[in-house]
DNA sequence: TTCTTTGCAAATCGTTTGCAGCATG
DNA sequence: CATGCTGCAAACGATTTGCAAAGAA
């Protein structure tokens, strides 16, 4: 799990300049297992900093993202969830209240587990992201072609 | 995979009424392993039924994902996909063309498989759609509640 | 000082909805 | 002939963008 100075030490070595938004975005952030959305977040900050911008919380998060220090995924809800979490692991969605929370344990077995930490398995979904042949030796080539944004 | 056939069958076993439309629609679907989007389809079919209307094909798509009869999923491009086939199966998303394929042979190892089906693989999001306690509880309590509008 | 970030307002765009008419079972 | 489906237009809503001002390095 990240830590909040990891986090910005990692953004100043990227380049980044790391305002106290963008501090206080990333401390929502960690401290949060919820897998929060930018709107989330920012109704939460709003005590904080009542004239942040969902713009800037769109910004932090999605520079984040692109560097592979968080999580992007869409949940089915129509809506984007961030997870501070990078280890790999699998996701508990209830289809009925929404609610996400981390699974506890290594999954991915073939036949769908009827049972996940209390969760009753509905159906699963596995994406892997990455380059497919043809891109990777685009990209090789040098040529800079379409912008892959991020991963998810 | 289902057949269009089949997919009929059991529409018309749900109580569905099956119209020309449908079942174009269900052949444009089930014949295609792209993982499409309903306006993708909706484009395909304007050859056939130029008035084919793409809110009848949202329709007809999201009423088989609720009946569980195909899967449902958005890939991180912020657009919903479609998937024929519902045995359980890794999708391949590449990152550059935005292009999705299904992966060939099971997944979900805990460490990150470096290479799938020739794709290198950059990052894995497992999504299990199901019931928490707390909603499996309520539901067989026959509290009616917020409805679990499908799974993904 | 330079270049990124902020934040407001407005645009974008995939998806859903309201409703009247039609067709299936 | 009753109920579900079609399709148009309009609504919706999460995310993005343009741009000028502010602030980090």
């Amino acid at each position: 799990m990240r830590s909040v100075e990891e986090l910005v030490e990692r953004v100043r070595a990227r380049g980044g300049k790391v305002t106290p938004q963008r501090v206080l975005i990333y401390q929502a952030l960690c401290g949060d297992t919820s897998h929060p959305t930018a709107e989330l977040l920012h109704a939460r900050l709003q005590g904080l900093l009542p004239h942040l911008s969902l713009t800037t919380v769109y910004a932090a998060l999605n520079d984040l993202a692109e560097a592979g220090e968080l999580r992007r995924f869409q949940s089915g809800d129509g809506q984007v969830h961030y997870d501070p979490d990078t280890r790999p692991h699998a996701e508990l969605i209830c289809v009925r209240c929404r609610r996400i929370q981390d699974a506890p344990a290594p999954h991915g077995q073939q036949p769908l587990p009827a049972e996940v930490a209390g969760f009753r398995v509905l159906a699963r979904t596995e994406l892997l992201h990455g380059l497919c042949p043809d891109c990777a030796r685009e990209m090789a080539a040098g040529e800079p072609g379409m912008e892959a944004s991020g991963v998810g």
